[in-house]
DNA sequence: CACCATTTGTTCGTATGTATG
DNA sequence: GCATACATACGAACAAATGGT
């Protein structure tokens, strides 16, 4: 996936990873499934914590992005239900 | 303000304590500013992490009972606005 | 059924940052 | 600068749900 965090922004990495998830998404970059957590943590730079990703996740859940599925994983949500 | 949680059940704490800030809330027990975290894990038993308190916050936050200000502390709000 | 791997969810402790007065 | 209070972040551990063996 490839995500950067810019830590001299005075926006915080969650968001910055958020917005950017959110731009894969919206673009068709990601379009299925997304990686887990700790797949994620390894792609983004420099690496978060798991609580960061998470609530980078919390929030693309709360605009109705994505759907998660403890077990399984979290999804790009297709059509609006 | 005395909350206490109960390990045992099903609930997550933090549901149970944002379950009992909402009852003291709509009752009248609480009406103008919340305890700060600090001082509200020292008065929930048993204790919980700093983190715990901030995630039943947010839940109120959410409804929109409670806003909270940097540096002032929650406050529970009057009318819709 | 038990066991295990994977994944999301919760919790704790601690540290640091931001905002206000 | 200092004190208070909320906000973010990290690391670690454990629980819960799912699916496979």
């Amino acid at each position: 996936v490839e995500i950067t965090v810019d830590v001299t922004s005075p926006v915080y990495p969650y968001r910055q990873i958020a917005d950017q998830l959110r731009a894969k998404i919206l673009s068709g970059e990601i379009t299925d499934r997304l990686p887990s957590l700790w797949q994620l943590m390894d792609q983004i730079e420099p690496r978060p914590g798991y609580n960061t990703v998470r609530k980078a996740i919390a929030i693309l859940k709360d605009e109705g992005l994505v759907v998660t599925a403890p077990g399984h994983g979290t999804f790009v949500r297709r059509g609006p239900e």
